[in-house]
DNA sequence: TAAATTTGTGTAAAATAAACGCAAATATTA
DNA sequence: TAATATTTGCGTTTATTTTACACAAATTTA
């Protein structure tokens, strides 16, 4: 019987990679932040930020790492998405699997930041993403079902508004993502009994329209909710 | 800029794994399949399933061949799990990163098969599981987790009953799993709702009380309610 | 000053979930 | 043989949640 984690008869020579999908959303647009990769001295192809695992760090650490470096993007949510690494067709000599990740930024990082090669990073609205390397289409197909599944059943829109919002940009973030009308009212009444957004005293100042209250989101007393057992559920029908 | 999936400046040491968390359940215990490793010439550690992915295999053909070899159990729902790899202080030479697979396997295959090596294959009750070799107990966990939460939203637990059921049975399936107490005639009647049971003409042979009907899933009928967008839930208080 | 726009609140009807009781069909026991 | 214990199968009532829907308030623009 073979032992784990010890010698294997031939040696292995599969590499190991992170990727990541990074959402942000800005006026009912979704976008996903990509950048772009040259193969050789002629093909270009847009890509997912990422790169190989170092040895020293861990998985997370090599993420956060490749977001700096190749986006200088700082991310508020993230987790581990899913390991893609069954194209053993491509080039068996460099079979690399990829641990994909999931994240989300708040709409004021949707400027990319002077330092970044801007040439080649970009915010891509949703549905306008074009051919991507390897499989990182499908990467982002799953990473979208992660958001419209999770939008649902925790309180994660949040990670993608300013600290301070509007309860319009709320439900229009849902609407947008999940692609189905929701009633303002039901949605609203809906939000606030689970008790975790507060009122603040500001107001925005819109152009048109009654003005409108700022909302935030009260992590500590989500967090504390969530110790209590509250279940977080917002359906769409 | 580094690219993607060529060339990197050192070497990377990195070997990669799948393990398996196969749950099998059998009156009102839940079960989960071990093996034991023998580290060295002293040190011998119960450990789950699994082993390096070769390199012209998928990482679903390595969980099967490994289950296979190991334990000689085939099983009815297999989905990925989770991808740890960040214990690198153990020994940065030896790095493995495992891809975890979660699986469910019905009960008539909780009596191991002969070919095995059954001194070192073994069904485990969930809540007298020993210390694990590596971070498999923290696997474990994250496996009960992910079935504690499907139970609740895709039907799931048929793959771990007999093809055909008692409803006391499934109902005793989803206390034992979920921990908490069912109220038989509200679970029957949301069970039945959904469409995807069928009642055979078959009775069960029982020592006692009325004759119950034995039921089945019906997959090809729960496929089919699915495409029409049925929305699987059972919330248990 | 009227019109347009967006916010904020309330209520009635419909659907779903929770709580609960009892008869039926068997094996076992008195 | 009759009473008892056990488990199945079904139905009804009540409480809770979701859905559908209307109008007034506060601003800017025409």
């Amino acid at each position: 019987m073979y032992i784990h984690g010890f010698m294997s008869a031939h040696h292995q020579n599969i590499r190991i990679a992170v990727d990541a999908v990074v959402f942000g959303y800005q006026k009912s647009k979704l976008y996903v932040l990509l950048i772009q990769q040259k193969f050789g001295s002629q093909n270009t192809y847009w890509a997912l930020p990422g790169g190989l695992v170092q040895e020293d760090e861990t998985l997370i650490e090599a993420v956060k790492r490749e977001l700096k470096e190749e986006t200088n993007v700082a991310v508020n949510y993230l987790e581990q998405l899913y390991t893609f690494g069954d194209d053993i067709t491509r080039d068996p000599r460099n079979r690399v699997i990829s641990v994909a990740y999931f994240a989300l930024v708040d709409s004021s990082k949707l400027t990319l930041i002077a330092n970044t090669d801007a040439d080649h990073v970009s915010w891509v609205e949703i549905d306008k993403i074009p051919n991507l390397a390897f499989d990182h289409n499908e990467i982002v197909q799953m990473g979208l079902q992660r958001l419209k599944n999770k939008l649902t059943y925790q309180p994660i829109g949040f990670d993608l508004l300013p600290q301070k919002f509007l309860f319009s940009q709320l439900e229009n973030l849902y609407m947008t993502i999940i692609g189905k009308e929701i009633d303002r009212r039901n949605f609203r009444k809906k939000m606030l009994s689970f008790g975790f957004i507060t009122e603040t005293e500001e107001f925005a100042n819109k152009k048109t329209g009654r003005p409108a209250k700022l909302y935030t989101f009260n992590v500590s007393e989500y967090k504390r909710l969530e110790k209590e057992g509250i279940y977080f559920e917002i359906k769409l029908a």
